[in-house]
DNA sequence: CTGAAAGCGCTTACAG
DNA sequence: CTGAAAGCGCTTACAG
């Protein structure tokens, strides 16, 4: 360790770097040390320091879709609550994929001083078996001992189904996503629940992987069945599908919402200016974000974790897709 | 080091977790610590290890924007490449922000096995003065020793100003990022000088950051004034620029391709679904991840590292936003 | 206020 | 084929 060229002990330079100088380090020595930390663009080496402390300052947050614009504010809230004292590092999986035990079995090798875990499969917590502080994020419908902070998404789904029963519709489709992520059981779920009671009738379905292009062309291929059913709206699982079925409704000549009203879930940026802009329901990224680095720091500090999941509201926003302007 | 269970030694066990077995471990005893590894749910500490081997399996990728769809196609590309053997992670910095001085000194505090950096500025790379393995990706306009995969982008303006003078455009609005990445800087030096040397008349500038919302509200801000210097063409640094336009022009009634064409860069998956299909510059991002991967495999290797910058074409795709379609 | 020493969990020559 | 030992770069009681 070459900043013993201050003159000093090495214990001396570690009190220094990491700040414990408190009534420990004489003012010439710290400012000795500086110096010579400065002069050698000396880094403190993370991999001997975390362990000989036990753990690394790494948090690292798994999730199935980072390049998704939603995911985005996730990661501002989480950045934004975390802060300096911890790195936030992204796990990469094959897009939309939840990652395997072995890519698991790697990131704990890392030994993080927490993780937080999006949209997880009950499966991937299995393999996990996690005793390091953990936060879910967005894990409806899962149970589980760690902490989770979830939206209300049936709540949405709820919203969505009086939404449009209250604009007329009788008979709707709905467009899920094939990823098999629990949110979207949930989602479609409560949906048709919410359909049922008021006497709205879902009468078609359909599926596709998270992507326009994909939603677009699962809605071509299944428009001339539902229209002979009579569907006038279709509820998509996410604002991405209804951005494929906004594109190729328009291409088939379809006046939004006149003959076919669109709906989406999430809320993505996108969808507040689309043409027309899409009727969604808007889930609190940033927000969630926030607290579930706020649930890990507690956790991670050593403190209790909270044991009753905390649910966000999902609230309905209303644009052109459904409802003619005023 | 409780894999002792097996009756062997520390060396032997890490000898078979390292797989370093050949002719230096009896079977049995391979047997025999695989067995307790299995029963005791065993993961070896990457930190432990990388500082005794002196240097970790990470590999961090730096990058502004990660939630991005076509960055997602760039770390699938390195992902295929760097597999098993290394451990990637996303840096994680403000959406849009190249990370700061300090965040890079706690990125190299973990000691990574190689550092990919994408978009980078000059400064950055002043800062960092990396002596490990690192491989530039879509650095256009940086000099600096380490080898970068770039796109050709400067000859994909060149396109786009050749089609756009054969569709018969003579005065044309260009609308800029903001964010001020010198690969931007190269697009619009480049298509300017194409457009003068084709006698396309570049009247009037724009800029907003990568969002469509801010593009939507950059180009309703200027068109009445774009219109007047009768701009018939609008041409954007990125794709979702394009799509803020394309979606205010059709608000504004504006026939596309017929009384306003656009055109995009990057060649985004929405950008060949939406409607109209969107002309665009397509770059190679899979195969940038690949070549970057490859690279820093070379470097961390220590063989020797290309000394050129490896240069990827760009391609013009011609959708319905510039031409109607034959 | 300071430094010598033990120890964090591994890997790797080295001697047998 | 096997194990004892040194060492990777730190941190943290501990003794002074």
């Amino acid at each position: 360790m070459v900043g013993a060229r201050a003159g000093v002990s090495v214990a001396t330079v570690s009190l220094v770097t990491s700040g414990k100088t408190a009534g420990r380090v004489s003012k010439e020595n710290i400012a000795r040390v500086q110096e010579a930390v400065a002069e050698l663009g000396y880094v403190v080496n993370g991999l001997g320091s975390s362990l000989a402390k036990g753990r690394s300052n790494i948090v690292i947050l798994v999730a199935p879709d980072v390049s998704n614009p939603f995911f985005a504010k996730v990661i501002a809230g989480v950045r934004e609550v975390l802060g300096e004292s911890f790195q936030l590092l992204l796990s990469v999986t094959e897009a939309g994929q939840t990652p395997a035990p072995q890519d698991v079995r790697k990131l704990l090798a890392l030994r993080p001083a927490g993780l937080l875990v999006d949209a997880p499969s009950a499966h991937f917590l299995a393999e996990l078996q996690m005793s390091d502080p953990m936060v879910l994020l967005d894990a409806a419908g899962i149970t589980s001992a760690a902490p989770s902070i979830n939206f209300d998404v049936a709540h949405g789904a709820h919203l969505l189904a009086l939404h449009l029963e209250a604009q007329g519709h009788a008979a709707v489709a709905y467009l899920d996503s094939s990823t098999g992520t629990e949110t979207f059981r949930v989602r479609r779920e409560a949906f048709h629940r919410s359909a049922a009671q008021l006497g709205l009738k879902v009468v078609a379905q359909g599926s596709s992987m998270i992507d326009v292009g994909a939603a677009a062309l699962a809605f071509t291929d299944s428009w001339s069945d539902w229209s002979h059913k009579g569907v006038s709206a279709v509820v998509c699982a996410t604002d991405t599908h209804a951005y494929g079925v906004l594109q190729e409704a328009r291409v088939a000549g379809l006046a939004v919402p006149k003959e076919l009203a669109v709906t989406g879930f999430d809320d993505l940026p996108y969808s507040a200016t689309s043409n027309p802009g899409l009727t969604t329901v808007h889930l609190p990224a940033l927000e969630m974000g926030r607290l579930a680095g706020r649930e890990l720091q507690k956790l991670m500090a050593g403190e209790a974790a909270q044991t009753v999941p905390k649910t966000l509201p999902a609230t309905l926003v209303v644009r052109g897709s459904t409802a003619e302007p005023a």
